[in-house]
DNA sequence: TGCCTCACATACGGCTCGTATGTCAATAGG
DNA sequence: CCTATTGACATACGAGCCGTATGTGAGGCA
C-alpha cells in the first residue's frame, strides 16, 4: 500500500492542479487564466505545473478527460435506467442538454476545449458520449426499430443537435422553458430516424 | 465621389486589415496570431490596428461579421434556387455543412469565433444563417408541411445538426464518403420535423 | 551514513497586448 | 497663399504571460 511519499505526494499535486484548473479556466477561460494564479491558488508555483504536465494545454487536456469521463458515466446510468433502448437514446439526448447547462463544461468542454485542442471527435475516449450513442443507435437498428441509417453520421447529428440546444438554453432568459421546447425539438427530429412514426 | 484621401485611405486600411487578419487568424488560430506581425504584412503597424479597431478583439468582430454575410448570401440564394420551401431547407443544410469544410470559416466562425466572442446565437446579425432557417421553418408550419414545432427550437438544432456533420466531415479521412453519409443522416433526421412521412 | 534522485522553487528571456506620446500630411479658414 | 487644426497613423513604453534553464532540499537506496 505505501508506496512512499513522493509518488503519494506527486499524485495529490496533480489532483490539485487539475481541480484549480476546473475552476479557473471555467471561470476565467482558458486563454485569460494565470499559470501563476492557478499554482499560487493550491500553494504551489509554476514549477509544479510544468513538472507534472506538458506545458499549460497539456493540463486542460486533463481537465478535459476528467470531465469528459464524468460526463460518460452520466449518459451510462441515465440510459441503463430507460425501460426501452429508443426512450433511452431520447433520455441520453435530454441528459446531455442539461448537463450543457453545466457553465464548466460549456466553458471548458463546449468552448475552449474545440478551440484549444482541436475537433472533439478525436479526443482521447474518442469523445465517450458519442461512443455511447453511437452503440445505442446500433442496437436499434438491429431490432428494426430505426432505419438503416450510418451509425456514426445519426450519433454525430444527434449529438450535435443536442449540443446546439444546449448552447441555446443556457444562453436564455427563461431556461426552463426554453428547456423544454429544447427537449421537445430534439425528440421530433429524433424521430425521424425511426422506421415508423410513434 | 471625391470624398477626400483621408476617409478613403482608413477604408483602404480597414479593408487590408480585416483581409490580413482572415488569413492569420485562419491558419494560426486566433490567440496565436501576432498583431505585430499581422499588421506588418500589410505595411502597418500596431498603431493602425488600435486606431481601426477598439482591440484584437474588435477585429475578429469585424472578421466575424464580414464571413457571416458571406454565408448568409450563399445561404439565401441556395434556398431561393430550389424547386420546393422543403428542399430548399434541405438544401441549406447541405449548403452549410459545405460550406463549414472550408477552414478559414472553421477556424474562426466555429471554433475561435464563439470561444473568444461568446455565444454565435446573440452575435450581430444574430447569426444571419439560423434566422434564414428559422423563416423557413415558419412558412412550412404554415403551409401544414411541418409540424407545429417551434420554430426557433427546431432551426437551432438542424443548424447544430449540420455544424457537427460539418465539423466530422472536415476531419475525416475520406472527406467525399463522409460528407454523403452526413448528409443523407441530416435528411434523416429533418425528416423527423413533417407532418408525414415523404 | 552517504550519495543520488526527483519533485518542486527560482530566475531569466522572449514575446504578447494595450496605451501614451510623437509626427506629418490633409484639410479648413482667413 | 499662408497658417492652424485635425486626424491617421508610427514609435516608445510598461505590465503580464509562458516556457525553460538552473538551483535546492527532502526522500529513498546501498
Amino acid at each position: 500500500m505505501a508506496k512512499g511519499k513522493r509518488a503519494e505526494a506527486m499524485a495529490e499535486s496533480r489532483a490539485k492542479l487539475i481541480g484549480a484548473a476546473r475552476k479557473a479556466f471555467a471561470t476565467q477561460g482558458y486563454a485569460a487564466a494565470s499559470m501563476d494564479e492557478l499554482t499560487a491558488s493550491v500553494g504551489l508555483t509554476r514549477g509544479a505545473l510544468y513538472h507534472n504536465f506538458e506545458d499549460k494545454k497539456g493540463l486542460l487536456w486533463a481537465v478535459v478527460e476528467q470531465i469528459d469521463g464524468e460526463m460518460a458515466e452520466r449518459l451510462r446510468t441515465v440510459r441503463e435506467q430507460a425501460p426501452t433502448l429508443w426512450q433511452g437514446l431520447l433520455a441520453e439526448g435530454s441528459a446531455y442538454i442539461e448537463m450543457a447547462l453545466d457553465p464548466e463544461i460549456q466553458r471548458i468542454m463546449l468552448l475552449d476545449g474545440p478551440a484549444v485542442l482541436g475537433d472533439p471527435s478525436k479526443w482521447p475516449g474518442e469523445n465517450a458520449c458519442l461512443e455511447i450513442t453511437v452503440r445505442t443507435i446500433r442496437s436499434l437498428i438491429e431490432q428494426g426499430i430505426v432505419k438503416p441509417v450510418d451509425v456514426e453520421a445519426a450519433g454525430r447529428l444527434l449529438n450535435g443537435a443536442a449540443l446546439s440546444a444546449a448552447l441555446w438554453v443556457a444562453a436564455a432568459d427563461d431556461p426552463p422553458d426554453v428547456l423544454t421546447k429544447a427537449i421537445d425539438a430534439f425528440r421530433e427530429l429524433a424521430s425521424g430516424l425511426l422506421r415508423k412514426a410513434v
